[in-house]
RNA sequence: GGCCCCAUCGUCUAGCGGCCCAGGACGUCAGGUUUUCAUCCUGAAGAUCGAGGGUUCGAAUCCCUCUGGGGUCACCA
């Protein structure tokens, strides 16, 4: 039975772009194999947590559809999937692992820690605990007697670890490289290490699927389950999704929050699409398809191992050929979904055939549209050369008696022939006039749905 | 800096020893269609496969070295 999770903390804002990508992965290769998705809340972090950041992560899983089977608040039978719920079992795994002599306690001050790494920095050595309380007489008396203390993993400095990842083959470590981590803080809580070992090992984890930035951590966890004894997750250490100058995607370089790409008119189902590409390809170099085509030709092993650059410019393109491809009255309620329902739905209806294939994101629609509702506020060019042409217009477009597109068309093409005028030129005249700006959706069809009176009454108010 | 990971057009990638003097997509540029924009159509530029050595009859594909990029070195995840 595979089981797969992802592990957020609920330390930003909602969940990183990145952390949905490899959501999106887990969560592809579950349903794949009949398996079981889980999300848990890795929030040891008592310093660091953030108030509403586990809600608005959960969240935004669900507007993407990456549903799981289990999590806070979904249930399921390996509960509770919040760390912070499971100190117990951490502090019992850590005392086995004091018994097992493969952890200690250290009681030492955050002074000497912080003396002892600028004295290695100035030495250039890498900073390194120095196993200073690794062979204390007594300390569990110390313990007993209230001393702060932390416990801390020994890895002896002769050992060779290796491991197998699913994409990169093996991978060694030397116990000397690894530094004697701290596995439960002062505080009581675990840190990452413990914990995740702990928690996808009684959660049944198979798969370990996570960012390449945890590679140099993994060792650590590969040390503990032999300590424990127990069986190793298959590990799979993804790319990381990079900023256009190859750093770690990041804040400053980039929107990196999953929900500022709804909010900003992507589409769920585009965005996901998109993440499929970073580091997979389709096996017929397709570029779009949906998740249940991604579900059945997807393979861990075919994931790339080098950290691709996240190109907004491509996602644009590709959220707008979902928004091509979709069938109008999904626009329409798409659209009127986007903006709370500002605008009435007929109205919208009646502009989704004229703009669909002129918008890539949702939010592209008021722009474009917003004249449909309202008077334009200003004007991008100066009408005021032209307002006799703008009056022979009103006037002939008066006598339409069938306001629509076509006879509309007619009607100015007979005028601009008559008055002998470029096209390009009356009709950059008129759409400025009707519509505010330069660049409207097709004018004839536009001043159909706006209706005679309205735009006799847009023109009469520029004479 | 130590350790680890990685390396094909600007970007995402195809490629698993001969089908590749490297294919597709985004983007860019030029032309066409068009009353604006977008779409659409046609075409073009764009990668000495990071560099240098091997192995081989033959290498983008295998090996080594170097270079470059990235990650990680907390009582953060």
């Amino acid at each position: 039975m595979v089981r797969t999770r992802i592990a957020p903390s609920p330390t930003g804002e909602d969940i990183h772009i990145g952390n949905l990508h490899t959501a999106l992965i887990n969560w592809t290769f579950a349903k794949k194999n009949d398996g079981q998705f889980i999300v848990r809340i890795e929030d040891t972090d008592q310093q660091r947590l953030i108030k509403g950041s586990e809600e608005r992560i959960l969240k935004t899983l669900k507007e993407y559809g990456l549903i799981y089977d289990e999590g806070p608040d979904a249930g399921g039978s390996a509960g509770p999937y919040r760390q912070s719920e499971r100190l117990e079992t951490y502090q019992i795994y850590g005392k086995e692992l004091i018994e097992k002599k493969v952890a200690y306690y250290c009681f030492c001050s955050k002074e000497r820690l912080e003396s002892l790494r600028k004295k290695q920095q100035k030495e250039g050595l890498v900073p390194r605990y120095d196993k200073h309380c690794l062979n204390l007489k007594d300390p569990e008396k110390r313990v007993e007697d209230g001393e702060s203390y932390v416990v801390r993993l020994n890895i002896p400095e002769d050992i060779v670890i290796s491991f197998e990842d699913l994409i990169r083959g093996e991978i060694t470590f030397f116990g000397k490289d690894l530094d004697d981590q701290v596995l439960i803080k002062a505080d009581g809580f675990p840190t990452y290490h413990l914990a995740v070992v702990v928690d996808d090992h009684f959660m049944k984890v198979t798969h370990v699927i996570r960012g390449e930035d945890w590679i140099s951590g993994t060792p650590k966890h590969i040390y503990l389950y032999d300590s424990f004894g127990w069986e190793k997750p298959i590990y799979v250490h993804t790319p990381l999704l990079r900023n256009p100058d190859r750093s770690k995607l990041s804040k400053r370089k980039n929107p990196i929050w999953a929900s500022w790409y709804l909010k900003h008119g992507y589409l769920p189902e585009a965005v996901l699409n998109y993440l499929c590409l970073m580091g997979w390809s389709h096996p017929k170099q397709k570029e779009i398809f949906d998740l249940d085509e991604f579900i059945s030709v997807f393979e861990l092993k075919n994931i790339q191992t080098a950290g691709p650059i996240f190109d907004v410019v491509k996602l644009e393109w590709m959220n707008g050929e979902y928004i091509r491809r979709m069938n109008s009255g999904l626009l329409t309620n798409k659209l009127l979904e986007f903006y709370h329902e500002k605008y009435p739905k007929e109205a919208i209806e009646k502009t989704v055939p004229l703009i669909q294939e002129r918008i890539k994101k949702l939010s592209d629609y008021l722009p474009l549209c917003e004249f449909f509702f309202k008077m334009p506020e200003e004007y991008q060019a100066d009408l005021k050369p032209h307002k006799s042409i703008l009056k022979k217009a009103h006037d002939t477009l008066a006598k339409i008696t069938s306001w629509k597109a076509e006879s509309i068309g007619q009607t100015l093409q007979n005028l601009t022939v008559k008055e002998k005028l470029r096209n390009a030129d009356f009709f950059m005249w008129l759409r400025v006039a009707i519509t505010g700006k330069k660049i409207s959706p097709p004018l004839n069809e536009s001043m159909e749905i706006l209706g005679k009176k309205e735009c006799l009454h847009r023109l009469s108010s520029l004479l």
